[in-house]
DNA sequence: TTGAATTTACGAAACAATTCGTATATGTTT
DNA sequence: AAACATATACGAATTGTTTCGTAAATTCAA
């Protein structure tokens, strides 16, 4: 018998070199849509935003986000000692993502079944509705 | 100062109660589509179904089918001595429950963003297109 | 320059999800 | 009946997330 052994880290870099699944966890993805939102920021601010929702506290975002920096889901800037956190995925990216998986998931696959439901329980407008119409259009031509 | 302590039980039936939001885990909701899919079911079958896809041991299946069970996402028939295993919540509700917190944590709350990235990501066929537009018909009469 | 405030770093506690070994009970087969 | 297979129950180990206390470093102000 063999027994290797690797370090948190190692572990950590191999899934995200072999791209294992981006999987944020709820304030991950949290953190992340303030980033996506307010571009660069400190950790203070951060704190700040979450905090207008629940409470937290600071050190407890500050660990969530140095966890982050260590998976790679957020870069940070150094050079002065309050750091400046960025996320390190594209949103667009990040959407597609997760609704892929989303929808396997929860709709078995079958996105337009979730088109249907998401057009059925929410109240749009008719710009809103338009717009669904041209890119139907648009997908129509394209065939 | 006071200190009260709950059993784990006890905060588990609290959270019910107060339906403190609807939020299986991965392996629960892969449990819950096999039910929904195949309706009542023994553990065993459960077991079989989820290692066409991955490994997964029989006792570990069934702990997590009897958390699902203390969590009421489940109940169970006891009367013979294999357990029969029933979704204790409604398919549609789940996913209308699951929708909308996926729009709220990663559409920033905009149904209509993601309708349009899932129509954007997916080749919809030509019936599908023509069931939205119905759909989207509908919607617009009732304005 | 001394003290207060802010920040990062570190580690430990609390909690939850997953996994599995093992004991025990109940059927089944020979 | 004995041996075997199958099921539930229970508890413990493992892992990952969240939370926070505290120490050390740095900045800022009196």
């Amino acid at each position: 018998m063999f027994a290797l052994s690797f370090t948190k880290a190692f572990v950590l870099k191999t899934k995200i070199i072999l791209r294992m699944s981006f999987k944020p966890t709820d304030s991950e993805l949290e953190i992340l849509q303030i980033l996506w939102e307010s571009g660069p920021s400190k950790v203070r601010f951060v704190n700040d935003k979450l905090n207008e929702a629940r409470e937290v506290g600071y050190t407890t975002t500050l660990k969530i986000m140095q966890i982050m920096a260590e998976k790679n889901l957020v870069t940070r800037n150094t050079d002065s000692r309050t750091h400046i956190y960025s996320a390190a995925v594209d949103e667009t990216e990040a959407r597609r993502n997760l609704l892929n998986k989303f929808v396997d998931t929860t709709f078995r696959g079958s996105a337009m079944s979730l088109v249907m439901q998401a057009l059925g329980n929410h109240d749009a407008s008719t710009e809103e509705l338009d717009e669904i119409k041209n890119l139907i259009k648009k997908l129509e031509d394209k065939e």
